[in-house]
Order: structure tokens, then C-alpha cells, then sequence
DNA sequence: CAGAGTAGTTGGTAATACCAGCTATTATAC
DNA sequence: GTATAATAGCTGGTATTACCAACTACTCTG
């Protein structure tokens, strides 16, 4: 409830066309990016732990797809999964058809954090796009 | 122009209301934040950078009050900035008032660097708005 | 003026992210 | 069919970002 800054951050100067406009989305998507942060910390995750265990609820992809939707380096996703792998959210099982790849799953404590986590994102997130409705619904 | 992936990302499963609505502004964030991160590299900087800069377009606040707009600890405000002073983006002036703080101060490289990037996150991100009104505008 | 409080820095640690280079495996070329 | 190229993932090295706790130098309070 305290720390939406409402400073311009990016525009403030001339600059080409409708940047009001192009301000108050990056405002948004900090806003949101932060609210995103800290009820992820509040389930001792990263935003990116969790979009990890995000996209590892209806899918079991390889390091490589992995690094393509979150668009991270291979070596990156490494790191994330083994993080992940070591709080035993998630496992990696052996591809069948490629030795080389593995499948990254994720594990039911896995499941249940981010089911949690999930849960608290919705509330949260309403609330905040409750607030910025009256400042975002005009602009759109 | 390639990777705006379209994958469910947090809600997938049951959830408690209007979860689609969540998981498009993550989304949309994330994408934002992505185009952003690209742009800000693009100019050698990072997000974090960016914001700094933009913050000091109109401003020449204390490190405490760069904290409390950043959302960081004070002492990640201290190493961001040395390493933007080290790179001629920013300056420390000693305040006058209260001999214990700084105030920082743009640059004029750092404003030109600022004022180059800002127009690139114009341009980009009208494109990236236009490509995910469909979608968001029906939403709000 | 003594003690509490504040501004900023420092030092230590961890996560995130990259790149270049490595190994094992698979695919292609000849 | 084997040699070569390409691919999947991991390692090692580095930089940035972020935190916390502790410290110094001031300022404010009692």
C-alpha cells in the first residue's frame, strides 16, 4: 500500500510523440514487476524462480526451451534450475528420445509453492490494477 | 520482432477469479520489461541504469531519495551510482544543507546518453503496445 | 553537550546473467 | 559408414544487482 512512485522516470523532456503514454506502462510494469517481486520473495523466490515453476505447471521442457521462453542464456537457466533443483522444486529426468537434453520438472513441493504463490499474485495484482485503472483505463 | 512468447506463464490451472487478466499483465510486463532490457543494452545500460538516469532527467536527489524511488537498499544505490560515475554518467555533489548527503547529478554525456535511449524506448514500445492492444484493451 | 538518530559507504554474501569453451550425443556429408 | 558439423547441457570466469550488518561522519534531541 505505500510505494507507488508516481514520478515520470523515463520522459519527463520533449522527446517524439505520445510518451505520456509510453511512461506510464514502464511505470506500470514496475509497479507490477515489484508487486511481482515482493510477494515472490514472500515465498522466498525470485521473479524468475518463479516464472521457472510457472511454465513448469502444464509443461516439462528441456534447458533449451527453457531458455527460450525466458529468454536467458543456456548457462542462465542451468544456474535457475539448479538452484531450484537443490530446494528440491524441481527435477531433471533424462530425455529418452535425445540423450543429450533433459527434461525439467517440476516436483509437488514445486506444485504446491507456486500454487501458493499463484494465489497471492491474483490478489495482489487485482488490487494494484484496481489502483492504476483510473490512470491506465483513460489511456487506453 | 521475434520472441513475444504467448505461453500461460502463472495461471494455467484453476486459481481463485479472473486470473487471465493476471497472467496477461505479467505478461505484458514481462514483456515490456524484456523490450526495455534490450533497448537499455542496446545503449550499454541496464534497466536499473535507465531508470536512474531518467529519475535524474528532472532531479538531483540524495541517495536515500534515489533508494525510496528505486525501491533498493541504500547501498545498492551507492554502487549503482559509483559505477555510473565511473562512466561519466553521473556526479556526487556534496549537499550543501546537510553535510552528510550527496546529491547526484545527471551529466550532460549522461543526459545525451538518457535523451538517445529514451526516444529508442518510444519508438519500441508503441510498437510493442500496438502489437498487444487486441489483447489488453478488451481487458481494460 | 551527551546520546539518539540519519546519510552514505564498506564489506560480505548470494542470485542473476553473460560469454567462451568443454563433453557427450546426434545429425549431415561424403 | 565413418568423419565432420551441429546441438544440448554444463563449467568456469566475470560483472551487475541486491541484500544485510557494521561503520563513519554528521545532525538533531533532551
Amino acid at each position: 500500500m505505500p510505494s507507488t512512485d508516481n514520478h515520470p522516470v523515463l520522459t519527463p523532456v520533449s522527446g517524439g510523440g505520445d510518451l505520456g503514454l509510453v511512461d506510464a506502462l514502464a511505470q506500470l510494469t514496475f509497479a507490477v514487476q515489484g508487486a511481482l517481486g515482493r510477494i515472490a520473495a514472500g515465498h522466498d523466490l525470485s521473479i524468475v524462480q518463479a516464472r521457472l515453476l510457472g511454465i513448469l505447471r502444464d509443461r516439462s521442457p528441456t534447458v533449451n526451451e527453457l531458455a527460450s521462453f525466458l529468454q536467458l542464456d543456456k548457462s542462465s537457466v542451468t544456474g535457475l534450475v539448479d538452484r531450484a533443483q537443490e530446494r528440491g522444486l524441481v527435477k531433471r529426468v533424462p530425455s529418452t528420445l535425445d540423450r543429450r537434453s533433459v527434461q525439467v520438472t517440476i516436483t509437488a513441493a514445486g506444485q504446491k509453492l507456486v500454487d501458493r504463490a499463484t494465489e497471492a499474485f491474483g490478489e495482489e495484482i487485482m488490487d494494484l490494477v484496481a489502483d492504476l485503472n483510473p490512470t491506465q483505463e483513460t489511456r487506453l
